[in-house]
DNA sequence: TTGAAAGCGCTAACAC
DNA sequence: GTGTTAGCGCTTTCAA
């Protein structure tokens, strides 16, 4: 099974360096000769040894994407094109899922690194320590996370938030809650900020509840917690929470829009099947996956090789510009959002 | 940044081959030797390359995962069971996507074939003799699609089919019909040949629409061909085409599951949050990935290294049973199902 | 228990 | 334009 340069070497009458050659640097090699030796690796069926080529090239023709899940809607389109950007490039993706999980983030990054050419970490969950340290072992794009000096393709869901909490805002809520999804997520705290700014400069009340699990079991438990803030609408971290707040509401009568209005994020497809149909921030999960493998292969191609350069050949020049990309996002308004009622108070259950 | 084998052994003291031994055979070398080795290690933050380790050994520690559609929610479960699955033996997984063109699938685990351990192809839509050339480039394992000689993981969806029908069939309906995906799917022909069958026992009328793309845009191009059918039932290739189904009927004023009821397949999240909800058969999709991936790593387990084992060594055994196993799949009844109405036979339009 | 040496499949100077 | 040689980082006989 195990066809190597040599059996194709030595079926087109030629040395190994040749065979080498017609694959690396075909220019090299007279058309003739170039003929008769891929005309043996066909009938052969050889193909170089990616593993003994990047033991000497230093490259291993592989990335690594880092999702906290992959079942989460959120990032399969985002990881489909990862793989297909990286495919143009001749490149192949391992996925790995940290299952939300810090430490196993943490592992899996690490041990991925040396075994790649660079990694993208989307949605990182560890410290801004962890992360600049991982930098240093492997070239390193993040997804929806700043850390200094580290390249990054971020989605502006701040302006998402202000879109959506000026939409509320407008339909006349002055009671708002953001409905929050995990402390560690970079998301999580600019869609807070942001909202949190809004009600402030229009003098709304706002309050916060969470932090949850981005599921819809995280929704659900956090359903009754919205109702005792008494918001009449609130921006909700994810579809997933807001499906399970929807669940949550409706077990305990109260109506989505009419008590409470609900804007999302993500724009995932059981969104628009919801009943009612969720209001949403549509992430560009596909054109952000995309473009941090991108940036990760052009880090990659600009790298001089795996040797040291010569430090301060060329002058000290400047610190290299870190690649930091916004791309937008989208309020798609649906079914969720409606003026506030009139506000009913009830007392606490069990008191 | 990287660091060899050499450094650690210089650090500790003793020869690379120490160093090798103590992470690959720990039990040979001696404790106290095999601590300082460890320290020095630790130290430099050494890590085995793993391209150099599978040159010699002919393990990459890597399997490949080639699927339709990344995006579509039926393979994202079965992905991160099969990642994690793999984890627990510390293999990675490199994902291709084929967008369900059987050219790119063909490709894609064709090169893959040559830098992994072995593939697990899931869904595929080549032929099958290309399925089974392709197994002797790489140890592989098919999911949904049955090939003489070569292992599988295999979905009960004809029992789904049955189950479906059935159902169907004591509601009262006469006249179904199976709406289709991709003919090169071993599922859809699974489901309409048992579909067709339950029909033909019970005297039901029985007719196919499609083949159709196995997306939203597929269903609502079969919505009018579904109406012409006359059928007052459906079963449904997937959720997403049900769903496409769902939107050309409601915009053609045809009530589900008033004048037609749907039966689909997959229990996607989107499913269970249509308007109807969607009746379907839920697929094993984590067990399914799961076990693939169990079986592929019990088939390199198996394997005598890369060398080619003695012939007749043991006397002749019998051809090796190929593992073929088969899951379960579920009936969930929600409310895109009830009795047939009254029918209505309109004059097609345009004539 | 450890070291020495060969070599996995390939590329990259360098010579011819 | 092609062959020679060295060697990427590691494992694995084989001796000591």
């Amino acid at each position: 099974v195990a066809v190597t340069i040599r059996d194709v070497a030595s079926l087109a009458g030629v040395h190994i360096s040749t065979v080498s050659r017609t694959f690396s640097a075909p220019h090299l090699v007279n058309p003739d000769t170039r003929r008769r030796v891929q005309e043996a690796a066909t009938r052969l069926r050889y193909q170089p040894n990616r593993a003994a080529r990047g033991l000497i090239t230093g490259r291993t023709y592989q990335l690594a994407l880092v999702v906290a899940d992959i079942a989460n809607p959120f990032f399969p389109p985002m990881i489909k094109a990862a793989q297909s950007e990286a495919a143009r490039s001749d490149y192949a993706v391992l996925v790995a899922d940290t299952d939300e999980s810090p430490a196993a983030e943490q592992r899996l990054a690490r041990a991925l690194a040396r075994q790649v050419d660079g990694v993208v970490l989307a949605s990182p969950r560890t410290s801004d320590r962890l992360i600049r340290q991982l930098a240093e072992d492997t070239r390193l794009v993040l997804i929806n996370r700043a850390v200094a000096g580290i390249p990054a393709v971020l989605m502006d869901v701040a302006a998402g938030a202000r879109a959506a909490t000026g939409h509320l805002l407008d339909l006349g809520h002055r009671e708002l809650a953001y409905v929050a999804g995990p402390t560690a997520s970079w998301v999580n705290t600019q869609i807070r900020q942001a909202v949190a700014a809004a009600c402030r400069a229009t003098g709304a009340r706002f309050s916060v509840v969470g932090p949850n699990s981005p599921t819809i079991a995280g929704g659900g438990e956090a359903a009754p917690r919205l109702r005792e803030t008494g918001a009449t609408a609130a921006v909700v971290f994810n579809d997933l929470v807001a499906l399970g707040l929807l669940d949550g509401l409706a077990a305990a009568g109260v109506s989505v829009p009419g008590q409470l209005s609900l804007i999302s994020y993500d724009d995932i497809l059981a969104a628009a099947y919801a009943t009612p149909p969720l209001s949403t921030v549509a992430m560009p999960t596909r054109l952000a996956g995309q473009l941090a493998v991108e940036t990760l292969l052009r880090l990659i191609d600009g790298t001089t090789s795996t040797r040291p350069r010569t430090p301060g050949a060329m002058g000290d020049s400047a610190a290299p510009a870190v690649t930091r990309t916004t791309v937008p996002t989208e309020l798609i308004l649906r079914g969720s959002t409606a003026p506030p009622a009139v506000r009913i108070r009830r007392a606490p259950a069990n008191h």
